[in-house]
DNA sequence: TGTCAAGCCTTACTTTGTACGGTACGATGC
DNA sequence: GCATCGTACCGTACAAAGTAAGGCTTGACA
C-alpha cells in the first residue's frame, strides 16, 4: 500500500489541460454540444467544476481549445500541414485539402457551431489558414487576390457550409416547417416549385441541413473556378 | 378625470406584438444585442418581463418577430418584393437587391448574429427568398441550379457575409491578436507576407469585421459570375 | 351587479458560469 | 523532523437570464 487514506489504490490520474480538451471533445461527440458544461464535464472526469479552473481560464478557452483540437486533427489527417512549394496545381491542393477538413468535421458535427461562435483565431487554425493561403500563393496568387478567396472561401476554407435557419431537430422541426409552407404556398410560388422537383438528402455526408456533400462541393468549385478565372484576369 | 387610481391620467398604451417587437429592435439598435433581455425590454416598456410573455411566446419567438421586424424594413426599402417577370437581366436584378438589403443590415449591424441563430425560416424571411429564386428562375434557371444558387449565395442572399472569428470588441481584440501573430510569426510566412501588403477598412461600410462593401461585392459577383456560367454550360 | 376573460404582476425555480475561500499533499528550506 | 508554500482540487454561494404558476385589476357584457 502506497498511501492509507485512500479506500483502494486508486490512481487518480491528475487532470491536465489535454485531458480536459479530450474529454470535452468526447462529450460532445457522445452527447451533443448542449451536454458540454462545466459541471458536466467535471463529473465525466471524476471531478468538481471549479477544479477545471486550473486548466482552462474560462468556458471560452475551453471551447478554443476544443477547436483547436479539432484542428490537429485536421492536421494529422493530412500528414502535417506542410505543402508543396512551387506547386503548380493550386486548385487540386487547395480542393483536396479542403474537403479532408470536411472529413473531419463530419466526425465532429457539432464543430462547425462552437467555430462560429469563437471571436478570435486559435493557434492552430492560424496555421492552418497559413497553408491555405500558401497553397494559393505558390499558385501564383497575388497577396490581394489571396486575400479576397480566403474571405470568399469563408466557412468552405474549414470544410463545412455556414448554414442558415437549421433545424436542432431535422426530424421534428421539418414537420412544423411544411406547415408553414402549406400556410403560404400562395405567395411562395418559386419556392413551391423548386421543392416539387428538388430533394437533397445525402445519407450521411451531411453536416446540419442542406450541407450534404453535393451541396458542399458545388460551392466549393464554383468559387475556385471563380478565382481561376480572376488569377488570369487580374 | 376619467379614472380615478392613477396618480396622474397616465394613457398607459397597452402592450401589443408590434410595440414589443419595434421596441425590441430599438433597443438592440442602441445598446446592442446582449442587452435585449427580457427584463431590460420590459423596462423599456414601463412593464414587467412576465408581461411580455402574453404578446411572445418566448424568447426565441420574440427574435423571429425581430428578424421578420428586418425583413420587411427590406421590403419597404424596395417598394415591395414584386419581380419583373420575364426579366431578361437576371444578374442585375439579383445584384442590386442584395445590396439594398445589405443597406438595411447595415441599418441593424445585430441582425446578422440574430439571424445566424434561427432555426428556421420566418413567413416574411421565406416570402424574400422567393423573390431572390423568382429572379433566377425568370432568368432562366433551372429549378435544380437555382436550388444550388440559393445555397451558395448563403448568408450573401441577406446582404451580409456570415464571418469567422469577428471580434465582439474590434478596437481592443485586435491588440490581442496582434500580440499572437507576433508570437507565431514564425510559422506563419503567407499570412504575415499578405498583411505587410493589405489591409482593408472600408470606413463605415463594414458589418462586423472584415465584412466590408468591396469584400461583400467580390464575393458577391465571383458568385453571380460563377452562376452565369453553370446557367449556361449546365 | 355579478361574471369572466384579457392583460399585467409577483414570486420563485432552474440552469449555467464562475468568484471566493478552504483543504489535502508533496516539495523545499532550516 | 518540522514549518512553509505552492499546486491541485473542493464546497459554497452568487448573479444573470429564461420562464412556470398563480394572483390581482379592469373593463365588457349579461
Amino acid at each position: 500500500m502506497v498511501s492509507g487514506t485512500d479506500t483502494a489504490a486508486e490512481p487518480r490520474t491528475p487532470l491536465s489541460k489535454d485531458r480536459v480538451l479530450k474529454a470535452a471533445v468526447a462529450l460532445a461527440d457522445a452527447q451533443g454540444i448542449d451536454a458540454l458544461t462545466m459541471r458536466n464535464l467535471a463529473a465525466d472526469l471524476g471531478v468538481e467544476a471549479m477544479s477545471l479552473y486550473y486548466h482552462v481560464a474560462n468556458k471560452e478557452a475551453l471551447l478554443n481549445g476544443v477547436v483547436d483540437a479539432v484542428i490537429v486533427e485536421i492536421e494529422q489527417e493530412l500528414g502535417g500541414f506542410d505543402i508543396v512549394a512551387g506547386e503548380a496545381d493550386w486548385m487540386a491542393a487547395l480542393r483536396t485539402r479542403i474537403l479532408t477538413a470536411r472529413t473531419v468535421m463530419l466526425r465532429h458535427p457539432w464543430a462547425p457551431g462552437v467555430i462560429e461562435t469563437r471571436t478570435s483565431m486559435t493557434p492552430d487554425l492560424l496555421r492552418y489558414m497559413d497553408t491555405l493561403l500558401g497553397i494559393l500563393i505558390e499558385g501564383g496568387f497575388s497577396n490581394d487576390l489571396g486575400h479576397h478567396a480566403m474571405h470568399a472561401l469563408g466557412s468552405r476554407a474549414l470544410g463545412f457550409n455556414q448554414e442558415l435557419f437549421a433545424p436542432e431537430d431535422p426530424s421534428e422541426q421539418n414537420e412544423q416547417a411544411a406547415a408553414m409552407l402549406q400556410d403560404l404556398a400562395p405567395q411562395l410560388p418559386y419556392i413551391i416549385g423548386m421543392l416539387a422537383e428538388v430533394a437533397h438528402d445525402d445519407p450521411d455526408s451531411t453536416l446540419g441541413w442542406c450541407d450534404d456533400q453535393s451541396e458542399f462541393e458545388f460551392g466549393l468549385d464554383l468559387i475556385i473556378n471563380g478565382l481561376k478565372a480572376r488569377r488570369v484576369a487580374g
